[in-house]
DNA sequence: CCGGATTTGTACGTATGTATG
DNA sequence: CCATACATACGTACAAATCCG
């Protein structure tokens, strides 16, 4: 029930510029004439444009207004991939095709390799491995280890649907934030038995350590997939702060 | 000089959680409590966290509190890549001993491919393309674009030292917004005159396209590194607005 | 080059809503 | 049901960067 100010001005500042109103290297209203605009606090409105900033859309320059970086021939089609969601709907928002074969459901406790993805020394662990197929063909393998005290009974069943979905609606756990690392990988023998990354011999790696509102880690997972379809878009801000 | 009060705020919160004074999976103090310890506003205490959120710390969580993220034992050695600045000043940030040569600057005008980038037709254009080694071995080619107009002056000399730095302090522009997408390539021809990716035969690939404060794209820049060092950090949050 | 107007940045204070325990 | 703690929203004041006459 986002019926919040700024979410609103957000979304209706998001569209105009989308739809070339404030076209790119131009300024949008200034703050005040805002306020004026949509009757509200000068806070709000700045929360609003740093929302904005926040998908890459403005960058607010001092003393000078806020500048629309958006580039409606260009961006429109791009997406950040910089974003916590389940592959499932991930593609499912693209309108292509996917489903997932379980390889693998395994339970066991963690040693030493385990404890370098962040676990605790005989942590009890599930393990699912998972091949993504993308529009009828192999696309990409999901590795994923959880722990069993934060997320329990995961089935073949459910991996084989969305465990994210698992995740969020049966066990009430969200995942709130996820630190990634974007790696290239030579392609294993194992990878190659699912996978055709040629004339590649790589393939493209996400290494995600997720964690939900407690803190905790709930999932380490690694996805490697074909270098056709990889790709990983982000936006970087400067840093003001050290 | 920032004596910014939010700032400082940060920083002792950044370094009490670096040195595990709040330990990952409880809370740093309320944000009353804090205003109460700092002498200042809720607002000024908010942003703080808000930064140390960004920075993948500590999550703010809804009628509880907010929890640290950061793991002393595993997040130390980490840092995000996420952020802008050159290659060069990466490099020095690690200590490690980087140089670069210049292997062709030119100068012509944006064709059909250019506006692919981003560019306008026939806008004059300057490419540097270098190589830069680590630790004394080749470890990527960088190719970057820069639009005449904006980047004004570029030489030889200019290229073998910081471009950044030259952009920045000559030109007084500041990047301010970037742009990435990560990829992996299949190693040209051309890239094997200059890399070793053996065994692997790909290239990780970071494109960017990097603004400056008056929003106009001031560089277009692809950087082809060997997957033995290719690493790229950055975390995602909850994205809470569409 | 100066100075005033404009515009964003920082900081304070207050009130009320909403999720958690 | 209540207390705690973060979320949203309003308002005000002054600082600092930019722009322009």
């Amino acid at each position: 029930m986002p019926a919040q100010k700024y979410v609103e001005i957000y979304r209706e500042l998001k569209e105009m510029i989308e739809e070339g109103r404030y076209p790119a290297e131009t300024c949008i209203p200034t703050e005040y004439a805002l306020v004026d605009r949509y009757k509200c606090s000068r806070n709000t409105i700045r929360r609003a444009i740093h929302q904005l900033q926040e998908i890459g859309y403005v960058q607010s320059i001092h003393g000078k207004g806020v500048v629309v970086i958006y580039r409606k021939d260009y961006d429109h089609v791009q997406q950040t991939t910089d974003r916590i969601e389940s592959s499932t709907a991930y593609y499912s928002r693209r309108n292509t095709r996917t489903e997932v074969q379980v390889l693998e459901l395994r339970h066991y406790r963690a040693g030493e390799q385990e404890t370098a993805m962040g676990f605790r020394k005989d942590q009890r662990l599930c393990f699912v491995k998972r091949l993504r197929f993308v529009e009828g063909t192999a696309d990409a393998i999901e590795c994923a280890w959880f722990p069993e005290e934060k997320v329990k009974g995961i089935t073949t069943e459910i991996a084989q649907n969305s465990i994210y979905e698992y995740i969020g609606g049966v066990l009430g756990q969200k995942i709130i934030s996820s630190k990634r690392q974007i790696t290239v990988d030579v392609a294993t023998e194992d990878d190659l038995r699912y996978l055709d990354p040629a004339p590649a011999n790589c393939l493209g790696v996400i290494t995600s350590r997720s964690f939900n509102a407690d803190g905790a880690m709930i999932e380490y997972s690694q996805m490697r997939k074909v270098p056709q379809t990889f790709v990983y878009s982000t936006i970087a801000r400067q840093q003001k702060l050290k």
